[in-house]
DNA sequence: TCACGGAATATTTTT
DNA sequence: TATTCCGTGA
């Protein structure tokens, strides 16, 4: 909607120079003022710099901040973009409403939960609780012991959640992509909706759940939808490509009011398919706000020519995308290699080798990366890596959140807001010697029949007797209720009871004390427990475990290996992707689909895309996969079929 | 019913 | 690497 005054304010100049900093195409998507806008960015095209030179934009002429909303994947990116922005121009930039697609949800649903029948005090479940609470429901129901063939819990919860984020149902999800499990269909189903209901009733949500009840929020209640949507006179997505369905439509309820909407993507960087994403949501985006205008952004400022031809041909192998020809104006660099190391330790030691001789030309070792397809495929590497004493970060794989003794000191914090939190009372029930499920299941049982909250544990009759570990237990929670303490005071409360817990538990317990202890640190900054617990759940620090601070050697000094999925977003000046290995990436898993394929490719292509000045794909050309019982030995397909004009080949012999 | 040990196993995972 | 699964013995 176009209003008087900022029409007025587009006659006022600017403090920034827009026109000077900006390319041509950068600076008509940064100046682009009312209606839909699509900006199809490319790799290392300036993306995070339009948006935040639009975001200083918008508020230099006036626009409250508040009623500019970005819409990102990560914090990270967010706090990233508006302070990027408010260097530009002033603090004002930080007042910009932004966050997550699932902070917002949160926000709206504290809000008017009761509208889709929740209480606004509800509890969100992550992923890990998410899979504990279905194995709860999988035993409840005996689904565990008579039939062996029964999907993991985390597969499950695979399942649920790709069924609810493409909005289909489970049984096409089964067929689709597991059709292994078509013989236990009934069961699965039957879990799902025993899943669906027991989060109701608790009152809980779990990260779809977010989306699912903002989406009928705002599409059910119009007076909400009005009020909300007005409350935004710009909206700004980014990574629109990794958006699924739910959250296109999220975003077009969202923009019901203004319609002033910008997203900002590019379709061949989607690699979150398997979560449900559909990288269609930006080949769409025109069909859903009519009028939109589409800017591309083409000119590369990332990589070298060499490595811009190999990526160039590379996703040229692409079946549907917008076309777009990425260039550059940096000269020079080597061709992009293609190695085969013959087995994987050679590739462990080829790689260990080359970072020896890149870093020894004066490249810091915080300016290379090692890629991979998926966790584990790292671990060769960073035997070797030890050996030779070259310290490195590991992005991706296990995250600080999900291990078990964050989540066991977690657990005790999370009964004292929410009483009737079955995962987290069997939780911490059995780090108790002596209690197995069911003597967990009784107790927990029996608290909750007490209904006197989280000291239900104290005036709870026929406890188990001759349990030794019982009494501290009590003692805790008596403590923490006998007075009013503060947020971090109850975590050291709940440490000091769990130290020898920890210490019997785990023999790595030094490392994981550290871990605790900087949980602690975090627990300082709040001031309730609830919206710490809140902060946990959606926006987790992404500190990695094991993350060992080897003293002096700052982070961005080490060496990085990561997964490419969490190399999104971020540049190398040497990036090396190991087993590219056809049968490992593309993993077999994914031969048989063409969809999963053109994934695939587009992960490769992300991957290749990270490096600025030199790129090294290595794969080990002779391996037994026992899985399958092939012998592997083609590079991936991806580049294998490539000229040998865009990459070189090389053989490394044996030792 | 629980504890323990050894073996198997692992896509990717911004929330 | 870290977790989970499964069988066994107490």
């Amino acid at each position: 909607m176009k209003t008087e005054s900022s029409q007025a304010n587009h006659q006022r100049s600017h403090c920034i120079p827009y026109q000077d900093v900006l390319n041509p195409s950068q600076l008509r998507a940064v100046m682009f003022n009312d209606g839909p806008l699509l900006v199809i960015a490319g790799a290392g095209s300036g993306k995070t710099r339009t948006l935040t030179y639009r975001v200083a934009r918008l508020v230099e002429e006036g626009v409250s901040p508040h009623s500019i909303l970005l819409l990102t994947f990560t914090r990270k990116a967010s706090t990233e973009m508006l302070s990027r922005a408010s260097r530009l121009l002033d603090r004002r930039c930080e007042k910009v409403s932004g966050g997550t697609f699932h902070s917002f949800a949160n926000g709206a649903l504290r809000r008017y939960a009761p509208a889709v029948g929740f209480k606004a005090g509800f509890s969100i479940l992550d992923r890990s609780d998410a899979e504990s609470l279905i194995g709860m429901i999988k035993k409840e129901l005996g689904l565990t012991s008579q039939k062996r063939g029964f999907p993991k819990n985390r597969t499950l919860a695979n399942v649920f959640s790709k069924a609810v984020n493409k909005v289909i149902s489970v049984e096409d999800v089964v067929f689709d992509d597991y059709p292994h499990f078509s013989e236990n269909l009934d069961a699965v189903t039957s879990l799902f909706n025993a899943y669906q209901e027991r989060k109701a009733r608790h009152n809980f949500f779990d990260y779809d759940d977010l989306l699912v009840y903002l989406h009928r929020l705002l599409k059910n209640h119009e007076d909400i939808r009005e009020s909300v949507s007005s409350s935004y006179r710009y909206i700004m997505v980014d990574e629109y490509q990794d958006t699924n369905l739910l959250q296109a439509e999220i975003m077009y309820l969202l923009a019901n009011k203004n319609n002033n909407v910008m997203a900002v993507g590019d379709d061949s960087q989607s690699i979150y398919a398997f979560r449900g994403a559909n990288f269609k949501n930006i080949m769409d985006f025109p069909k859903i706000f009519p009028g939109t205008i589409i800017i591309g952004l083409e000119q590369n400022y990332r990589s070298v020519q060499p490595i811009l031809t190999l990526t160039n041909a590379m996703i040229e192998q692409a079946a549907e995308k917008y076309d777009k020809k990425l260039f550059t104006q940096k000269k020079g660099g080597l061709m992009p290699r293609l190695v085969d190391a013959g087995n994987e330790n050679n590739q462990s030691r080829f790689v260990t080798d080359k970072i020896k001789e890149i870093t020894r030309e004066g490249i810091s070792p915080g300016q290379i990366a090692v890629l991979f397809r998926a966790g584990f495929h790292s671990f060769d590497l960073e035997i070797e890596l030890n050996r030779e004493q070259i310290p490195f970060v590991k992005v991706g794989g296990f995250k600080f959140m999900e291990s078990a003794h964050i989540k066991d000191l977690l657990a005790h914090l999370r009964v004292i807001i929410n009483p009737y939190d079955r995962i987290s009372w069997y939780r911490l029930l059995l780090l108790l010697n002596k209690v197995g499920p069911k003597t967990a299941h009784d107790m927990y049982e029996a608290i909750a029949n007490e209904r006197a909250g989280y000291t239900g544990i104290l005036t709870v009759k026929n406890k188990p007797k001759r349990l030794d570990g019982f009494k501290p237990l009590e003692e805790l929670f008596a403590n923490i209720d006998s007075r009013p303490l503060t947020v971090a005071e109850m975590g050291e409360a709940v440490l000091r009871y769990y130290h020898p817990i920890l210490k019997r538990k785990y023999d790595d317990h030094p490392k994981r004390l550290k871990d605790l202890e900087q949980l602690l640190t975090i627990m300082e900054r709040y001031r309730d427990l609830e919206g710490f617990l809140i902060d946990m759940a959606l926006e987790p620090p992404n500190t990695s475990v094991g993350d060992r601070l080897s003293a002096g050697q700052h982070d961005d000094e080490r060496l990085v290996l990561s997964t490419i999925h969490s190399a999104k977003g971020l540049e190398w000046h040497t990036v090396f992707i190991i087993w590219a290995l056809d049968g490992r990436f593309p993993s077999v898993h994914s031969l048989n689909n063409q969809e999963e394929l053109e994934e695939e490719l587009r992960l490769m292509y992300v991957a290749a895309t990270r490096a600025k000045e030199n790129l090294f794909i290595t794969y080990p050309g002779q391996i037994y996969d026992r899985a399958s019982g092939l012998f592997l030995g083609r590079p991936s397909r991806f580049v294998d079929l490539l000229p040998d004009s865009v990459l070189e080949r090389y053989t490394v012999d044996l030792w």
